[in-house]
DNA sequence: GCATACTGGACTAAGATAGTCCCATATAGA
DNA sequence: TCTATATGGGACTATCTTAGTCCAGTATGC
């Protein structure tokens, strides 16, 4: 159920590595995709895929050349599970019809489409409460989620697309 | 992200059908494969195709025979959003390594892991407050979820597998 | 016996996913 | 300026999943 792809988990892993080397980059070591694939134990060429798919994104910065590679653009903590998963599937909903831009033509006869968008809406609100920085170090508990789709967030966060 | 397959999507209107017609049941009259893909249009032979699969889980129970068909085998309230995508989707996690039994070679250099699992926990526990009665009748709010993984509920309810 | 309706399973086409590879381009340093 | 080291963009393929259809078998009511 729900699944996320495993590139998704890849990517993850990817940025939690990255930011676990905030000290190695504030010294001015960057870290290349041959670093991260030989830190993560995935394959080069997976990790060359997906940063340059994070570098085009808010998320991870890069510098060309020589000595170059990626770092993390924000703080891991402003970076937040759902920002993660915009970048690596695209802003979909859980159903086609959950997403903001779409014409079912079952809409009609679907008494469920609203129920799904507001379950959508608490997920990504879950999703939104949970960092970069929580996924390096998993906190005892993560924080409680309204599913009903309200305004208040319990923290505030960079808003994600 | 998180995508749920159109065929649970459809199967979950089949459900709510089955919800809102259970007066008619009690009067004696079962839905057929038909009644059911005129009253939500979807096309025969995938409505077919998910009443068998339904009627093999406890959600929905089958007659055969003439003057036979297909009723809900519990009450709207007592079934969740988490039964039917166990159903419809099989009992898997949002990542591989998030089912029970599974083993990642990446374990040891994954420090993602258990966080998933956290969350994989929380929408688990989102859908499980959420009832096919109320997806046939959204309330206006749907309730607090716990993303911690902790015991407490909200509402008892019939544990999902 | 026949019409109705579920059961089980095979089957296909289309699409998504995972993974690899190549060539172009930028940069640091010798 | 040349070379080694990196990223950038994109093509490409094999495999798996998904959606959708169809058919032969079986149970039941009339």
């Amino acid at each position: 159920m729900l699944r996320i792809s495993k590139l998704t988990d890849y990517g993850t892993m990817i940025l939690v590595h990255l930011a676990g080397r905030g000290r190695a980059v504030r010294a001015g070591h960057l870290c290349s995709a041959s670093d991260v694939a030989a830190g993560t134990r995935l394959a080069l060429p997976t990790v060359q895929k997906l940063l340059k798919l994070l570098a085009r994104s808010d998320l991870v910065r890069s510098v060309r050349g020589a000595e170059g590679g990626y770092v993390l653009a924000r703080a891991p903590a402003s970076i937040t599970a759902a920002d993660i998963l915009d970048v690596l599937e695209g802003p979909v909903g859980i159903t086609e019809c959950s997403t903001a831009d779409s014409h079912c033509e079952l809409e009609d006869s679907c008494q469920v489409g609203g129920a799904w968008q507001k379950i959508n809406r608490g997920i990504r609100g879950a999703l939104s409460e949970i960092t970069l920085a929580d996924l390096a170090h998993p906190p005892r508990e993560f924080p409680l989620v309204d599913l009903s789709g309200r305004a208040g967030r319990i923290r505030q966060r960079v808003p994600s697309a």
